[in-house]
Parts: structure tokens; C-alpha cells; sequence
DNA sequence: AGCACGCCGACT
DNA sequence: GTCGGCGTGCTC
């Protein structure tokens, strides 16, 4: 029997640590809680063994075994090592990425009184004494938290151990005075874990006597059907309601859902009503796990709905994808279908395929296109076989979630980045939606990037991945080239309605003729204008959010700069009422860091008093419409006024309802919107990104104009699109205006072949931090010189250099690029430098390592 | 990453 | 002389 297990636990560290196992040792891939440091940690078994480690005696037992059965299986295990080599990354913060169940185990601390304590205690009234008159002392401590620490000793001489909250209820202490005591030895403090159940419990009243057939009898006795053989008490008008609805629902019911039907009907019933009818014994509340609920959702939509709609183009790309279902085995496909040319209708076709393979289906949706709508249709179309997994879940309804797609019980799972780890049972298909997005980078370590994890899953369990974009990204476009992945391509439109036509508008020439800075060309404000006027709705594109993007100081020619950032400060005016932020007062604002400032009146570096507001943001940009058409019904929608998930549905629900017919924002407003009255969209300022230092730059300007050109003309109307630009003869700005993909990848991947820059490359980012200046560049020094002196295997480095963002959250930050042909040397490098860093000491949080980086910032 | 342990300044 | 600040180094 194996006497050793090696785990893979939550912290930087690029190793396991082998535990000691009583009986029956744990499976790979199980949970375990063990002790680590003065801590209690939950880790993944990696591996259960018999080899004694060299260290033996520093061996310490498994605390609890989580999982009976490997909570994770050899799939996602295997997936895990593969992330960890690829990103070089600790496995362990794989695993915990991978498992949203960390509500499942509870982390707490109790405390204990120590001998200090008591003798604390016991001189107590002296010492009290004594330091009261101290008063103020040394101790930075109120008479106030002295006196609560005195109660907590109190407290914690009655019982033995106890938790800080429980302290803190009783006590008033807190849990940061409970750890001060801990460092005068008055208490100790001991790490605790343990599992719990994450599933919420629910409370559903049930009529006494149901199931006796006494309702069944029916209505003979009185309305409530249930009086037969009960001796009736005398019931209020707000207990016979409450019993009258539980009836109806069959004599069981929710207690959530009976009040909120009893508060739809206004009848105010307090909830004290059903303790009351509880107590008299007339109901009792059963508390059940919580199961998932469809909200009234049809449980089974109509079968193959979708196909029935197909055009040819959606036939045609479903037949390929089916038919790479029926093969078996692993199919990577790249699906480039034009906007509005019914992508997501063969999603849910393909997926329907699926199950009826008896095979589950995963669909990857950027952060912004999980929308209610979209969740809707999915519940129609597949009812409770379907999960959701997003960000707007809590830890208990993730962990919920989870056991139900590992229970085989949700064979359709949609969700943001992190669902490409979904425990489905049986996956035969990965549907990846907008796969250039950038959400699908994770921005933290792991610094994965969910489409290739989707790929490789789909590989590592001979399944199908599907890809799919208008603007499909460099690398994906690439693959596809080199006939890695299958290209399905969808080029018309759905109802074969026409591409919008496209128009440029040379900001420069406009400013010429006009001689002043406008932030709408005449030619946009003419259009604007008849298009309202016709009745039809225009959008907007004015990608900066704010009023001004940068106050400049004309004497001095400073930008005035975050206090933590080397970042401009973005200039936000006293709140239109669609500001939703509470404090919406006069500010400049840092959008890295959120830091806020009033404005001042004069520059801070040399007190001029011309200080000069540059660049439209949204804000303004609404500011000046409203100027522009006073009787236009006017949204805006950026990060200012879409918070909540609500808040965007709500925005657009008004648009879509012709409510709002001039909708201003930024890219937010792009994508994947499908409001049929739009039939101009105005791009404002959408170039200035061209002049970022950021390799994807142009990529990311033509996937932002094609995307925002294919909301104009989705309808029954044409679509006219107007760009304002100072790049006119770009390529970037060209190519979306004549919707050529092609002609635009032919023309960027000539850069990055020229540059050496993904998808011609391989590429890794190391951003080296320091608290200041001088650590930064030190550490950035000592790893510039480990380049220098060692013969690099084809991995051509960049740097050290400042990174585009010098300072960051008060952080300063310099950076390496690394740059090789093959994927295993640039591995291999990263592994050599993390190596060289911890003998050198240049500590590993100083370090972050981005392989596949998608901004160099 | 935590969290321990250990060395140094501030105040009785 | 003690407390509490925070810099180094380890975690099976």
C-alpha cells in the first residue's frame, strides 16, 4: 500500500510536496487538505508512491482526504501538467484555476488563551490599572480595543478554542487585535480546514397532511382541499393566502418562490405569517440541497430547431463539423464566417449534434457575449441539460454548477475562459465564439489562453474544436494555412443581405477645411442627421471612455500622470445623470488603477493655469450629439454607465426597442450586438490605437472596424458605415473598409514575418517589477547580464527595457521580449532564466513570465 | 503567496 | 528592558 503522496498546492512554487498517507491512500487527482507552513492548504494528489523522500523526517501526514474518487479526471490532470510546462507555470495554480471549489472547504483560524494570557488576566486589574493611565502610551491601542482584548481573554478562558468571528460577536474584538495578542503571546493560533457543502439549502414549505390523500379528496372540504379529519384553526386572511398558495403548487413549494408570488399580488403578506402557520404544525419547512432551477424554461426545446434555418453557407459548415464527428478523433477547424452570417445558428446545430452523438458539447463566449439573450436561447434549445459558467456567479453557485456538468447531468456548457475546464462527461465537441477575443487570455498566472487550451483539450480527448470569428486572429488564420486546422468558410450573409458599404472620412482634410478639431466630421453629423430622420438608428463607435483622455499643460508640456501609474490621466465630468458611479463628480481618472483625483486648477509641476483638456471620450462624445440633435433619444454605453450584467441588457433592450435611437460607445458597442434598426454606424478615433508600440495594433484596429461595421445593416435596410480617420492609406483601415480579410492578413503577416513577431514566431513576454526604480532595474540588470553571457538556442531577446507602461499600481516594471522559432526553445530558455533568477536572487514574484503574450505592455 | 523567525528602533 | 516594526527565507 503506497505510504506517500506527492500534491500540487496553491502557491508560487514551481514543485509538489510529498505527504505521508494513512490506509488507503488517496487517488491522483483527489483533494486533499494537508498542513504547509503554519497554514492548512487544499492540494491535488499528483501522484501516490512508495518512494521514501530523502528527507523523510520533514514529512508530514495528510490532513483529510477530500474525494473518494479523483475529483479531477486523468483528462483534466493531463491537461493540467500541459498548461503548467507550456505557460511555466506552478501546477498547483493550475489546479486550483481549474477547480472552482474552493467553497467546498472552509479556511478558518481559532485561537487559544496562552500562559502569557492568563497571567495577563490574572494581573489583570493592576496591569489595567497601569497601563489606563498610560493612556495613550505607547500602544497604539484605543482604551476601547484594551478593553476588548481583556474581553476576549475572558472569553477564551471559558472556551477552550474558538474562531475569530465567533470572538468578535461576543467580544467586539477583532480579527486583526485577536492577531496583535497573538504576537504578544497572549494567545496562540492554530490553522483549521475542513470541508463543507457547498450546495445551498433550500427551504420549501410543505402542507401537513399532504401525501396522506387528504388533498387529493379534493374540494369538498373547502377550497384549500385539506381540512378533512384537521381540526381547523382559526386562520387570518394573510394564513389562508399563504396556505392557498402552497395548494396550488401542488402542496409543496419553494420558500423563495411563495414569497415572491405573495409580494406580486401585493397582498403584503409578512413573512412572519408562515413561522406562524408553522408553528401551529400546519406546515413544516423542508430543508433540501438546492437543484437547479430553469425559471419556468421550457425543460425540452424542439428538436433540430435550428437546422431548419440553415442557409446553404450554415448546411455546409455543419455538415463538416458533423462529419468530423461521425469520424472520431481530433478535428481542429477553423469556421471564418463573415459578420451576420449566422455563426451562432450553427453553434447550436453543431451541439445538438452532439447529443445526439450521446456526446456533450462546450461553448466558449468571450466576457462580453454571455448575455442573458444568449443564455436565453440556450435554455430554450436545451433546457435543463444546459450549464452556465461565468463570472457573475458566486463560489457556491460555480461549485453547484461544476458537480452538475462532473455528474454527467449538463451535457451543454457555456461559459467565459475559465469554462474550457468544465468537467463534461464524454466531450465530442469545443465550440470556441469569437476566438481572436482577448478575454480569452487570462491577464494573472496561469496566463493561459483559453482557444489553445480548447484545442489542446479537444486533442488530448479526440474531439472536435471549432474555432470560430470574421476576424479570425493571426495565429488561428496561420494554422489554417498550414492545413493545421480545417478552414469552414461562411461568406455571405445570412437572408443574402448585402456587406455594408464602408466610407472614409480624412480627418485631416475635414480639419483643414473646417479649421477646427471636431470630434464629428460634417459629413457623419449630415448623415446622422437623415438617418434619424428616416427613422432608423445610428451607433457610434468612440472608443475611449471619459471625457478627455489627457490634460496637457501648455507651459510645461506635462501630461498629468496617475500618482501610481505612468499613465495620462483620463478627465470624467460631473455626471450626466447615466453615470451610474456613485461618486460622479468633477475628476481625472486613472483606468489602470482606478485612482481618482480632483481636478486641479493648475498644473502640478510648474502651477501654470493652462491646462488643456485633449482628446473626446465617450463622455464628451454623448455631450456634443446631445448638442448636435436635441430631439434624438440618446444612449450611451461604455464601462461608466454598464456596470451589472443588467445594466447592459437594459441598454440594449431600450435600443432594440427603438427607445434609444443614437447609441454612443465604445468597443463595447461592437460586439455581437444584433439590433436590427441600425443603419449607420459612426467610427470615431478607432485609429489612434495604430500609433500604440503594440505589435497586434493593426490586428487589433481591423478586427474592431469589422466587428462594429457588421452591427450597420442586419436588418432589412442596407447598413453605411463611416470611419473617421487620420490613417486613411492603412492598411488596417483600408482593408476593413473593403471587408478583405485575406488581403489584410497577406499584408500583416508580412510584418510579423519581417519583425519576427507571432504568428511568425513564437513569443514570451518577462516583465521584471520592483518597488522602485533602482530594485527594478537592478533585478532587470542581473537577468540582462544571464542573457548576455549565455548562448541562446535560436531565441532572439529583447530588452532590458522599460515596459510600455513603466509604472504600474506603483509598481516599476521593466521587460524582456523573447522572440524563437520553435516552441520548445523558447521553453526551454524561460525554464534556464527562472532557473538562473532563484540562484541569483531575484525573487519569483518580482517575475512574471507571459508565454503567448497578447500586449506587451 | 503566506507566515515564521529574527534583528533593530522607540518608549517606560 | 520590552514591544512592535518589518526584512529574509522556508514551506513536505
Amino acid at each position: 500500500m503506497p505510504a506517500y503522496c506527492d500534491v500540487a498546492l496553491p502557491v508560487p512554487l514551481d514543485r509538489c510536496f510529498t505527504y505521508a498517507v494513512s490506509g488507503t491512500a488517496p487517488a491522483v487527482g483527489a483533494r486533499v487538505l494537508v498542513p504547509f507552513g503554519g497554514q492548512r492548504l487544499m492540494g491535488v494528489v499528483v501522484r501516490v508512491h512508495d518512494d521514501r523522500p530523502a528527507d523523510a523526517l520533514a514529512v508530514k501526514p495528510v490532513q483529510q482526504v477530500l474525494d473518494d474518487e479523483p475529483l479531477l479526471p486523468d483528462e483534466l490532470m493531463h491537461l493540467a501538467k500541459w498548461i503548467a510546462q507550456y505557460y511555466v507555470a506552478p501546477l498547483g495554480e493550475v489546479l486550483r484555476g481549474m477547480l472552482p471549489l474552493a467553497a467546498e472547504v472552509r479556511r478558518h483560524f481559532v485561537y487559544r488563551i496562552a500562559e502569557a494570557g492568563r497571567r495577563v488576566l490574572q494581573e489583570g486589574a493592576t496591569l489595567l490599572d497601569g497601563s489606563m493611565k498610560g493612556g495613550s502610551r505607547r500602544s497604539k491601542l484605543s482604551a476601547e480595543d484594551q478593553n476588548s482584548e481583556f474581553a476576549a481573554l475572558n472569553y477564551l478562558i471559558d472556551s477552550n478554542a474558538a474562531r475569530a468571528s465567533k470572538i468578535r460577536s461576543a467580544t467586539k474584538a477583532s480579527k486583526a487585535l485577536l492577531d496583535g495578542m497573538v504576537r504578544k503571546k497572549w494567545l496562540t493560533r492554530e490553522a483549521l480546514a475542513e470541508e463543507r457543502d457547498a450546495r445551498r439549502i433550500e427551504r420549501i414549505a410543505v402542507l401537513v397532511g399532504q401525501g396522506t390523500g387528504i388533498r387529493e379528496q379534493g374540494t369538498e372540504g373547502n377550497e384549500l382541499g385539506l381540512t378533512t379529519g384537521l381540526r381547523l384553526p382559526k386562520l387570518n386572511a394573510n394564513q389562508t393566502a399563504i396556505l392557498a398558495e402552497i395548494a396550488a403548487a401542488g402542496g409543496r413549494m419553494r420558500v423563495a418562490d411563495l414569497r415572491e408570488s405573495m409580494a406580486l399580488r401585493e397582498l403584503g403578506v409578512p413573512a412572519s405569517t408562515l413561522s406562524t402557520l408553522v408553528k401551529r404544525g400546519l406546515v413544516v419547512i423542508e430543508e433540501v440541497p438546492e437543484n437547479f432551477h430553469l425559471g419556468g424554461i421550457p425543460a425540452d426545446g424542439k428538436k433540430n430547431a435550428h437546422e431548419h434555418a440553415l442557409n446553404e453557407a450554415q448546411r455546409e459548415a455543419l455538415s463538416s463539423i458533423a462529419a468530423a464527428m461521425t469520424q472520431g478523433g481530433f478535428h481542429p477547424m477553423l469556421l471564418y464566417g463573415i459578420t451576420s452570417s449566422g455563426k451562432t445558428t450553427v453553434y447550436f446545430a453543431a451541439m445538438q449534434r452532439a447529443l445526439d452523438a450521446g456526446k456533450s458539447a462546450l461553448l466558449l463566449v468571450p466576457e462580453i457575449g454571455l448575455t442573458p439573450a444568449m443564455a436565453g436561447q440556450m435554455f430554450a434549445a436545451f433546457g435543463s441539460q444546459v450549464a452556465l459558467l461565468h463570472s457573475g456567479l458566486t463560489p457556491d453557485e460555480r461549485a453547484g454548477q461544476w458537480r452538475r456538468i462532473r455528474r454527467g447531468e449538463a451535457r451543454i456548457v457555456v461559459g467565459t475562459r475559465s469554462a474550457v475546464f468544465a468537467p463534461m462527461v464524454n466531450l465530442g465537441l469545443i465550440l470556441v465564439d469569437e476566438e481572436q477575443d482577448g478575454s480569452y487570455k487570462q491577464e494573472e498566472t496561469p496566463r493561459y489562453h483559453a482557444r489553445d487550451v480548447a484545442v489542446m483539450r479537444a486533442k488530448f480527448n479526440s474531439a472536435v474544436v471549432v474555432l470560430g470569428s470574421a476576424t479570425p486572429s493571426l495565429e488561428s488564420w496561420a494554422n489554417s494555412e498550414r492545413g493545421r486546422y480545417a478552414r469552414i468558410e461562411m461568406l455571405t450573409r445570412v437572408m443574402h443581405r448585402p456587406l455594408p458599404t464602408v466610407e472614409l472620412v480624412d480627418m485631416r482634410i475635414e480639419f483643414r477645411e473646417t479649421g477646427r478639431e471636431d470630434i464629428f466630421s460634417r459629413q457623419l453629423v449630415a448623415e446622422t442627421q437623415a438617418t434619424l430622420d428616416r427613422g432608423e438608428q445610428v451607433m457610434i463607435l468612440l472608443n475611449r471612455r471619459g471625457y478627455s483622455f489627457t490634460v496637457l499643460c501648455r507651459s510645461c508640456g506635462e501630461k498629468i500622470e496617475c500618482e501610481n501609474c505612468a499613465i495620462a490621466m483620463t478627465y470624467h465630468k460631473p455626471s450626466a445623470q447615466t453615470d451610474l458611479h456613485a461618486h460622479a463628480g468633477d475628476r481625472l481618472e486613472c483606468h489602470y488603477c482606478g485612482f481618482r483625483r480632483s481636478v486641479p486648477k493648475l498644473c502640478p509641476k510648474c502651477g501654470s493655469e493652462h491646462l488643456f483638456y485633449l482628446g473626446a471620450g465617450s463622455q464628451q462624445g454623448e455631450e456634443r450629439l446631445q448638442e448636435l440633435f436635441p430631439n434624438a433619444r440618446i444612449g450611451r454605453m461604455d464601462r461608466d454607465t454598464v456596470r451589472g450584467r443588467g445594466d447592459m441588457e437594459r441598454l440594449l433592450t431600450r435600443f432594440y426597442a427603438g427607445e434609444i435611437n443614437l447609441l454612443v460607445g465604445t468597443q463595447m458597442i461592437a460586439k455581437g450586438h444584433d439590433v436590427h434598426g441600425v443603419t449607420l454606424v459612426g467610427v470615431v478615433g478607432a485609429d489612434s490605437a495604430l500609433g500604440l508600440p503594440d505589435f497586434r495594433a493593426a490586428e487589433r484596429v481591423f478586427q474592431l472596424l469589422t466587428q462594429v461595421s457588421g452591427r450597420a445593416g442586419r436588418g432589412e435596410l442596407p447598413g453605411r458605415v463611416l470611419v473617421q480617420t487620420y490613417h486613411p492609406e492603412h492598411y488596417a483601415i483600408q482593408c476593413a473598409a473593403t471587408h478583405d480579410y485575406t488581403g489584410f492578413v497577406a499584408r500583416e503577416m508580412q510584418f510579423r514575418r519581417w519583425m519576427h513577431y507571432p504568428p511568425s514566431s513564437v513569443l514570451a513576454n518577462v516583465i521584471v517589477q520592483g518597488q522602485t526604480l533602482e530594485e527594478a532595474a537592478a533585478l532587470a540588470a542581473t537577468l540582462g547580464r544571464w542573457f548576455d553571457s549565455t548562448p541562446l538556442d535560436k531565441v532572439r531577446v529583447l530588452g532590458p527595457a522599460a515596459a510600455p507602461i513603466a509604472r504600474l499600481k506603483r509598481i516599476y516594471r521593466f521587460h524582456f521580449v523573447l522572440k524563437a522559432e520553435r516552441r520548445d526553445a523558447l521553453g526551454r530558455t524561460l525554464r534556464a532564466l527562472l532557473a538562473y533568477a532563484e540562484a541569483n536572487a531575484v525573487p519569483r514574484r518580482n517575475l512574471i513570465v507571459d508565454v503567448d503574450a497578447i500586449h506587451l505592455m
